[in-house]
DNA sequence: TATTGTTATACTCTATAACTATA
DNA sequence: TATAGTTATAGAGTATAACAATA
């Protein structure tokens, strides 16, 4: 849960107020608690991102599906491999450019995605509940913008 | 970056402004930026987050690291082996309880450390920097009050 | 008996390099 | 040549189960 980073924000700047250490231990426990769900479902955590990711998109390029999990090209073969052995997705190629493959959910891999998410929203939202609306709003606005300043950053 | 959960909530929620999804498109862009720095110092993202754990403790029991990286004994034995092969950490065994080991830095794990942790703080502070110093603070407060859920909910 | 940790085993995950096929 | 993707290889990460040693 707790990278340590925070503590040493604090041990070498004397910042015991800074955001960046308190990012890193959300972000810490935002994917653990990812991992835990996924597991509830005999998924790993890279599967249940995979199913999520292509859940929401219909269809998606190998190609897309690289950068959006941030992957090389080998690594999402094998992961998609995986997934398509056990019969979550499946590969179809582009009739127009014949390099291209789509990925898809099966019936049974976009069942398994959706009650993964709901699991994930719903601890999420445990863990939210005690935060007023305002700071809610707020902070949807803020993680707009670090995002935003992530995608300048990285083009 | 994005792992569609976001979206996911758009779709089948109708919540486009929802905190949850908003976090966990936050964590893992967090947490790649974790990635990406480990492997410009030749660390995995695991090897990272064990540097930065053992530093800002001094020194921590094998038991108690598992529980902060989330990880089983066996899965940490690992890992620690693999660093400690590298010259990055030293395990002790407790002169009192002669079952349990404490793992402490090496000079040059230490020194790893504190470069990785530096870079992924600046990197970070970039991302934050056009977020008002009254979010900042907000947010650091929300953290918290996330973080205190979760160490309830874990209890 | 319970706790702390390791080892054995079998996977999954990941990157680099070399490759195929299509554009 | 450039792009989309796979395969080969090697190593890292992970969990389960069985084990040893200490409390």
């Amino acid at each position: 849960m707790d990278c340590g980073l925070e503590d040493a924000v604090d041990v070498v700047e004397g910042r015991p107020e800074a955001l960046a250490p308190a990012l890193v231990a959300l972000s810490h426990l935002v994917l653990h608690l990812f991992a835990d769900v996924g597991r509830g479902h005999g998924l790993t955590q890279q599967q249940a991102e995979l199913l999520c990711t292509v859940i929401v998109r219909d269809r998606v390029r190998m190609n897309e599906l690289g950068k959006l999990l941030h992957l090389e090209k080998s690594s999402l073969s094998g992961l998609v491999d995986r997934a398509e052995r056990r019969g979550l997705i499946t590969r179809t190629r582009d009739a127009k450019d014949r390099r291209a493959y789509w990925v898809e959910l099966t019936d049974e891999g976009a069942r398994l995605a959706l009650r993964t998410h709901s699991d994930v929203t719903a601890r999420l939202d445990r863990l939210i509940r005690h935060v007023s609306p305002d700071d809610q709003a707020r902070l949807v606005g803020v993680v707009d913008r670090i995002r935003t300043a992530e995608s300048a950053a990285t083009e």
